[in-house]
DNA sequence: AATCACTAGTTTGTAAAGCAAAATAGTAAT
DNA sequence: ATTACTATTTTGCTTTACAAACTAGTGATT
């Protein structure tokens, strides 16, 4: 299967590609992803999501978890990112692109359809 | 919730939202569909997704399917779009502006970082 | 000291989705 | 007859989404 193709995994990729884009940026701990989301309209994304799949992440070696205590509040486990997770980042970036392209082009070509 | 929030809901709704295009231009059925989603970079969406898919949006009163005889082999069930579909196809386009513009912005600002 | 508000993470349980695979069925060519 | 292509439905397994409950730390208010 061509690295190129959009696949349903892609569709439900597209959290998880945020994701390895903001960690690759710097660790991130998940409460404070959360809040870095909502600033680019993924509102709430509630935590029964992000946190499992941070977890999920980690399974699969793209990401791994450091507690560091915190003076604020309790431990905050921060995120960094893998080897991995950089060629997965890679991988999402060219996915995003096509699908993003591809979906345009199936919108464009039926723009006056109503 | 206002209407242009990016909701995992949008994450899994790309495909509803690309069969709304679609079938809102013309009657399609399931068949045809995977056919024409290949011809954008959708290779080989399984029809293990594609007709539940459809059903549960027959289901939800977005499309209506009737059973058509054809030449060329057995039964085609062409689905045809609701006005409550028409509604759904509206909502996921601005939806779908909102996602791209989103996570560009996002890819954007960290561009630099490997 | 007790409560509240905010931060922070894990776990649990249910519902829904993804999808491979099998079952069914029609046409047409070999 | 068999194969090949078209076409839909159903079954069963796995994964995901996520609300909700639970644990736990800090700091301010009562």
């Amino acid at each position: 299967m061509p690295q190129n193709d959009i696949s349903s995994q892609m569709l439900k990729g597209i959290l998880q590609g945020c994701l390895l884009i903001l960690i690759n940026q710097r660790p991130y701990y998940g409460y404070a992803i959360s809040q870095e989301l909502s600033r680019y309209g993924f509102a709430d994304v509630p935590k029964g999501t992000i946190y499992p799949l941070l977890m999920s992440m980690e399974k699969k070696g793209l990401i791994i978890g450091k507690m560091q205590p915190s003076k604020d509040g309790p431990q905050r486990k921060y995120y960094h990112i893998t080897a991995t997770g950089k060629q997965a980042r890679q991988i999402f970036l060219n996915k995003w692109d096509t699908l993003s392209l591809n979906v345009n082009d199936l919108i464009n070509e039926r723009r006056n359809d109503s």
